[in-house]
DNA sequence: GCGATTTTGGACTTGCTGGTCCATTTTTGG
DNA sequence: CCAAAAATGGACCAGCAAGTCCAAAATCGC
């Protein structure tokens, strides 16, 4: 790859993720290089021109492209949790975007095949994850201080576990087709907070 | 593979699963099927002796494996979740299970591989699921049954919920190696219980 | 003990897939 | 307008992994 893209090289580079994006949702790991070429109707030189370090980088560089999706789905509701109303909203945005993309696992997919194990690929699931619980224990924090929550809820930790509830009700929503556990999760985890209502600071 | 199979054709077809879910477990999809003949010492024509299907079949067997050790692991407590101390025991066989097991995840590995799509595949999800989903119910409703949680505690989603952290946490745990999601989840799954503590039946 | 059946060894084939290479066209910058 | 750089097309290559096949050895049932 040149040191410097010119708009169209940044062009079919972009085509080409976006494209490798597809057809690994529809076939998963089974996604051959060609079938990406067939798609973004590029030739094998252009992939090569722009991912010399070839399969690897391209899925790393996917992975990154999905991963960013994942959190804009859920905006701006993710951004704003700050009355139960937006809870509720974002929980119905969540569920309905995971019914949606039903059981194809694009990050999953992804990583089984780059390797959990390589830094490219762990650093884009911690980044993703430390975000997305960050935003979710922002939104409790901003329940607490207009007295919705108690002061002595832990925010940290009711954060991890609801992330781990959503994706957990994921991934058995991928594997079986039933959402229920994912609404299960995210309904608990809201249930915990109202649970933890601040009645000092009620009427 | 013959109609009836030889106590020394059973020895090798065993032998040839427990070999494989060691190699997938150390290699994960990256294992060829030449690894897991050199493990088990075994030849190519053993292995479609065996496994007339090929890999494919021998995936699922070592699926189907793999998701009876999950339930045994956590036995004896998973099924004997009656008093608050059983189910802290259960907890902590859990966590260090999954926190020994560190990054390597046979399951997840071997249904991208097998596709999940495949009805087999599935079945086996599922009936995991359900069979852990229902053991978790049944030590809630044993609690309840002791007067300890409350009546009005809707075991079966606080069932799903749990079991939804547990994974995702697992999942995290997978691609981090942080296990403070597992820890998390866990942790307020079983406060929830508590939380909801029958105190009509308390002195 | 003996024929039938099962089990085993391992060479060989085949198809595919990631990756290389070079020639050609297009674009850029001055 | 032109040389240099970037972008593109696509034939070609090499390796590997799944799967096939046949013959030999071990075992079973009687």
């Amino acid at each position: 790859m040149p040191d410097t893209l010119t708009a169209k090289g940044r062009a079919t580079r972009a085509r080409i993720i976006e494209g490798a994006a597809g057809i690994l949702r529809e076939q998963g790991p089974a996604a051959t290089l060609d079938d990406i070429l067939a798609r973004t109707r590029a030739s094998k030189s252009q992939l090569f021109h722009y991912f010399p370090d070839g399969k690897d980088q391209l899925l790393l560089a996917v992975a990154r492209f999905e991963a960013d999706r994942v959190l804009a789905d859920q905006q701006p509701h993710l951004g704003r949790l700050d009355s139960w109303e937006s809870w509720q909203q974002w929980r119905d945005v969540l569920v309905e975007r995971y019914e949606r993309q039903g059981d194809t696992c694009p990050l999953g997919a992804l990583f089984l095949q780059v390797g959990r194990r390589r830094p490219g690929a762990r650093a884009i699931v911690t980044a993703l994850m430390r975000q997305w619980q960050d935003q979710l224990a922002a939104g409790m924090r901003a329940l607490r201080s207009k007295g919705l929550v108690s002061p002595a809820l832990d925010v940290d930790r009711a954060a991890a576990a609801l992330l781990a509830g959503i994706q957990g009700g994921v991934s058995i929503l991928m594997s079986t087709g039933d959402s229920t556990h994912l609404r299960a999760a995210v309904d608990t985890g809201i249930e915990h907070l109202r649970a933890a209502t601040d009645r000092s600071r009620l009427p």
